[in-house]
DNA sequence: CATGAATGAGTTTTCATTCAT
DNA sequence: TATGAATGAAAACTCATTCAT
């Protein structure tokens, strides 16, 4: 019963959190939409920080996760590249609000040591995915992170613009706009 | 003396919107950073809601006149692109603090309908470039609202990344990511 | 416990309105006097204005009731004329403070439309009295609502001299007041 | 012209005053009204409490005068007692916002010696009215107080109703009250 | 003299956090 | 363990008063 209230707390935030930030969500509008006391919220977590720094920890593992785990690295890089989007694609489509929120909450001054450290491992990750492309002549002679930064910048904005049914989600959109990527970054 | 202190308000606001967010910055704080009264704020903006609008307002349409104000419309679409990017950069250069607050405060329930009216407008700009790119089958036979999301995407990306010292702010830098992005959009 | 502070509330704002007036008394010395914190009042009044309405309503109401409650209207008109001068007196007596409080906020441009048709409510009562009272030959051949007025204004001159010590409240001089009013409105 | 503006204000305090009550006036509102800069306002009064009791003591004063002065003190009581409600009513029909002022300002907290003196002093001239009528069998065996609080109050209760339209303020109407009053009164 | 911009203390109101139940 | 009433510190905002012009 306890790891439900836990869990409905943090749906709750989250959800709150990716709409109106941080300091426009009150706990106790949280402990409303979770359907639990104020109070049973400072059970669970020390403050409201503690709780957004788990949300973000949590989320930004996950997505990581969803990206990367069990990824075959010895596939030919295009097909990598097609791999880690179609991931990121699929993982968006499951959890938008969760990667609205981890959007949001870049570089909060609300943030934990912890939460930066898992933000700058999941980009190292991707720098390490493009600099194996450089290595193998595949990808363009640039620094890693402008092509890093390149990539995540198209698909949130890609994705800003599919929550604000600015563009179509559909799959074909969905794989041109790959397509369009990997011919900016290869060689 | 009474321009100044208008103007002090509006620059230690923008600062700190940017830095910490609407609702994580108290009125008290703007007063002290603009080294003003707190109720002299409210001399000149009827409550924090207006002021935020001003300055969205106010910045948005700076933006928009530093990127296509005397844009010579003639121009071959490449050169007409390399001159919007060229702007743009030049506008982050001189204005970081501002593409940041203006970044951040995308779609906030608390911006009025001239501010969403701003942003639309300037959005538009760059679909009809776009358009008219495809038309002259310059650019991908893709819908433009892709390729619109998909350069500013870049551009805030590179942008935040420069600002955050991940990426050094060369010319050779910003020249090659012109050179990506223009790559993923031609035909 | 809850009903407590809410009552304590009440009372406090009761006294302090009655005595400094609405915009003349703060929330703060409300608290202060209901021994309360100021939070606490707006768990039980969305605002101040909401605490000062319901206040006139609930007064409003008691002293009608006090005054009309179970009364005989068969009896003869300066019988019950009498009954209402000494309910009325009665009340006085009882919630001096209250009757202030109802005095001091007629026509107040905060109190909202049910505090307003309450108080209308009050005088038709009155009213319909003397139009029996006319009807019967036994008043003086003038508009009620004068008559209303007449006896309202000697009751509350009255009560505010014996708030202020300068007539003393002893039953004789009740007596003879509701005596002089009579004598004043009868044939 | 500094006569002009110490009126200005004055004239607009009272109004406003009459109205809103002392704390629910605004200095900055007394000013706008007044057609002068908030500043000039303390050059004619130290603060908003000396302004006050300035409108108070001159209007207690002035109805004082327009009830007493140059009055016949040999005319028989019941003359006297027309004279003096005559009097009464041409004041409130000349001056009703200042009428209202002085009744809304009774025992105010922030009303000084000065003022709670002129108070008692014209009471005190009803007093003696009344106290000769009685030394002459005239009006009966009752305490003056009494019968001043009788007819001030009736004498106000009628204004108000006038004032908020609920009576008509017909020369029939006022004769009629007066009447009524002295039939109260009168042995 | 007259002004109104400027101010900070004071107002109403919100909210993260605590704690008795 | 769960609660939500209670709180006071802090937020947004107002206003009497001052003072440079």
């Amino acid at each position: 019963m306890s790891k439900d209230k836990r869990q409905a707390i943090l749906d709750a935030a989250l959800e709150l959190f990716a709409d109106r930030g941080f300091h426009g969500t009150s706990v106790a509008l949280i402990a409303q939409k979770a359907q639990v006391g104020a109070g049973t919220i400072y059970r669970y977590f020390a403050d409201k920080e503690a709780l957004v720094n788990v949300l973000f920890q949590r989320w930004k593992q996950a997505m990581g996760e969803a990206v990367l785990s069990g990824m075959d690295r010895s596939l030919p890089p295009r097909k990598l590249f097609h791999e880690i989007w179609r991931r990121l694609i699929e993982f968006s489509r499951k959890y938008p609000k969760q990667l609205m929120f981890l959007e949001f909450h870049h570089h909060a001054p609300y943030l934990d040591e912890e939460s930066r450290m898992l933000e700058r491992q999941l980009k190292e990750e991707f720098h390490e995915f493009f600099e194996m492309c450089r290595r193998q002549e595949i990808t363009k002679e640039a620094p890693p992170d402008i092509l890093v930064a390149l990539v995540t910048g198209v698909f949130i904005s890609l994705e800003k613009a599919f929550i604000n049914a600015e563009i179509e989600p559909t799959p074909e959109n969905e794989a041109l706009v790959e397509e369009l990527c990997w011919e900016a970054v290869r060689r």
